[in-house]
DNA sequence: TTATATTTATACTGATCAGTAGATATATGG
DNA sequence: CCATATATCTACTGATCAGTATAAATATAA
């Protein structure tokens, strides 16, 4: 029952109550401070594989459509084991709804930080949020649907960082403009059109369709060029392939 | 109860079911032609009121978070007098998705159908959908939030317009690259990201916010020219109001 | 091994709501 | 004004499902 377990990762066809710390405890069992760390990755481990599910499940048949006991079901658990992770529906909701604006965010300011010419970073940053898309691309079509659903505490969070997303590539392309190397007009809302280049992403794109993620990628990269009155991506700059950006972290 | 009715238009404020063909036929009543005529006449108007109630209530609250009940008594009507205009929730949904996309088929045809070049073209089209899709915003924003509950032959009905909608904004832009107008390189999924542009309008412009319509369109119309490599728009081009498109069909 | 703590399951409730059967009111035509 | 047709309403049902009380099973520590 336990032997799947392999150095740290979790084979994801398991059932997920049958998920212990029995199997590691009894090897390497020497302090209650290991036992208590271990305890609580499980704890995380099973929190993010009943998102995951959940949110596949939100995707295929919308918020309201799925039932928890639909997710309990595919997880091989029952409901009132979610409700021992989760306050309530809406509270997993919350959490599929926050992961694709804030891995977003938190590349878009990585990209920020990197050396490099305004054009420079501005590709590095659509590349970067753009695969953020992709790889999250369930996530972010239910937070586009289903955002209202959520309670207004939640909702209020997650748009706070849509918000700082949106005033860091509006500040970004504001700089461009003064240092020369963009040409927009002082009151563009060219951020806010290429943040819905981006989001439309997943409108499209479909996991083993015509065109590689690189390609969509580019494609996104030489809109946002051309947008904002920059040097369009040379054959140069080209993405060869995906690896660079969807290496697992 | 029937004084309302003035040449045609009826108030909006009036409960629904007051709505009658008494006043007209009393005064002109001559043919059993006009009365079917005014009979299907008011039986429309009825459905559109609906619609556009249920749009509005779906928009606010989504598709399951409002009850029939709740579009009946904002009618000042009851839940069987809504199955008596339509099959059923579903139907009313379909309805509301099909109207913003049919609309900007419609107005893409017509700019497609005009002369001149094929950038001033592009640029008609990009302006007269971007005017749909801001009259009709609740319309598109319910239609991308709650799809996923159409019936499988609605949905597909629908689609195939998407499609087609597509298919003519992308031989646009090729045979506007092969004219030398645009810049684009064979494999650009440019329409897509145009598209993309204009449906992202309702997730920004709000009616009385900072912008007039007539602004944000124009830098949706700016933002397509320079995607497509094409002269950018000249200030002669600008939009001074909203007129020439907002005008009641 | 046994006592205690933690995890997970069984079985239920109360509320909601799409859809309907049948009654009532209103309009139409003679 | 009456008879018929049409439009609309009242009152209900059956199914669904989020959330929970409590029991069973399992893990932990001594």
């Amino acid at each position: 029952m336990l032997a799947h377990f392999t150095s740290g990762y979790f084979q994801h066809n398991e059932p997920l109550n049958s998920i212990s710390g029995r199997g590691i405890m009894a090897a390497a069992q020497t302090t209650q401070a290991k036992g208590r760390k271990l305890k609580s990755e499980l704890l995380a481990y099973k929190r993010q594989r009943i998102l995951e599910q959940a949110c596949h499940l939100f995707y295929e048949l919308g918020y309201s459509g799925t039932t928890l006991d639909m997710v309990a079901d595919a997880l091989h658990v029952t409901k009132p084991f979610l409700y021992s992770y989760f306050k309530n529906k809406e509270a997993i909701l919350a959490h599929i709804c926050e992961t694709g604006i804030s891995e977003s965010l938190a590349q878009l300011q990585a990209a920020l930080q990197m050396p490099g010419t305004h054009r420079e970073r501005l590709i590095e940053l659509v590349r970067r949020i753009s695969f953020v898309v992709i790889k999250r691309q369930e996530h972010i079509v239910v937070y586009q649907r289903e955002m209202k659903n959520l309670n207004r505490s939640d909702a209020q969070r997650i748009l706070r960082q849509r918000l700082e997303f949106d005033r860091q590539i509006a500040a970004h392309l504001r700089e461009g403009t003064l240092s020369g190397e963009f040409n927009l007009e002082p009151d563009a809302l060219t951020s806010v059109w290429i943040g819905g280049l981006i989001s439309w992403i997943p409108v499209w794109y479909s996991e083993g369709g015509r065109r590689t993620k690189a390609e969509i990628v580019d494609q996104v990269v030489s809109s946002s060029l051309r947008m904002v009155g920059a040097e369009d991506l040379k054959p140069s700059e080209r993405l060869l392939d995906d690896t660079a950006y969807t290496e697992e972290t």
